[in-house]
DNA sequence: CGTGTAAGGAATTCTGACACG
DNA sequence: CGTGTAAGGAATTCTGACACG
């Protein structure tokens, strides 16, 4: 994943069966399936069909969690996720930006 | 643990079925479950009795794996560990000498 | 010594469905 | 909408043992 760096390694090594899943966030394992067919969480699957979750799925289930027991429903929390997906790219275009104007400003002294 | 700070939290946390490991390692279920018999391994158990590993036990078997190909016996392993133990106890104990000074001198100027 | 394997049992995970609301 | 549950099958993991060397 071009997006995280070195020492992130094992925050999105996807390598937790459902079963510690459960016991790490307190959810069922009906309730974690379900956040994934609502597309909330992305776990990978072995080649034979077993759920793997990493510890950042693991952090992002406990805030669904949190946010589910306020009363807020998976479309909405389905929106406020794609905002984060969105700022993350913000945040990149503006790295881009001003990576491109300290090249601008080198090169005119070059 | 006290002897970790809080980022190694995801390094250190036992999660990691058999099955995963062997994946991670290359090594064989039998290999692994031998390798904790010989002492250089300890995973947690769940309450039924099934192995869980922490990336931090990935990475140890994977020098396992290293020497043991170079013709190392496990008994030999076993010592080599036992004094990176040594040695961080050496660390520590450096850490609270330095830090015994450090409180000497801000003493003496109160 | 280190590792492969077959054996049998117990727990895990999966999917699709019925249920309530 | 979100979640519990019983159902049945398939894969996982466990232990103790036989084997080779």
């Amino acid at each position: 994943m071009a997006t995280h760096s070195q020492k992130d390694a094992y925050l999105y090594k996807k390598v937790i069966t459902i079963g510690t899943v459960c016991e790490l966030t307190g959810l069922s394992e009906r309730q974690i399936r379900y956040y994934e067919k609502r597309k909330l969480i992305f776990p990978e699957r072995t080649e034979r069909g077993n759920r793997k979750y990493s510890f950042s799925d693991v952090e992002t289930l406990m805030e669904i969690a949190d946010k589910m027991e306020d009363g807020m429903q998976t479309s909405e929390l389905r929106k406020e996720m794609q905002k984060k997906q969105d700022n993350r790219y913000d945040s990149k275009m503006k790295e881009r930006m001003i990576k491109g104007q300290l090249n601008a400003y080198f090169n005119k002294r070059d």
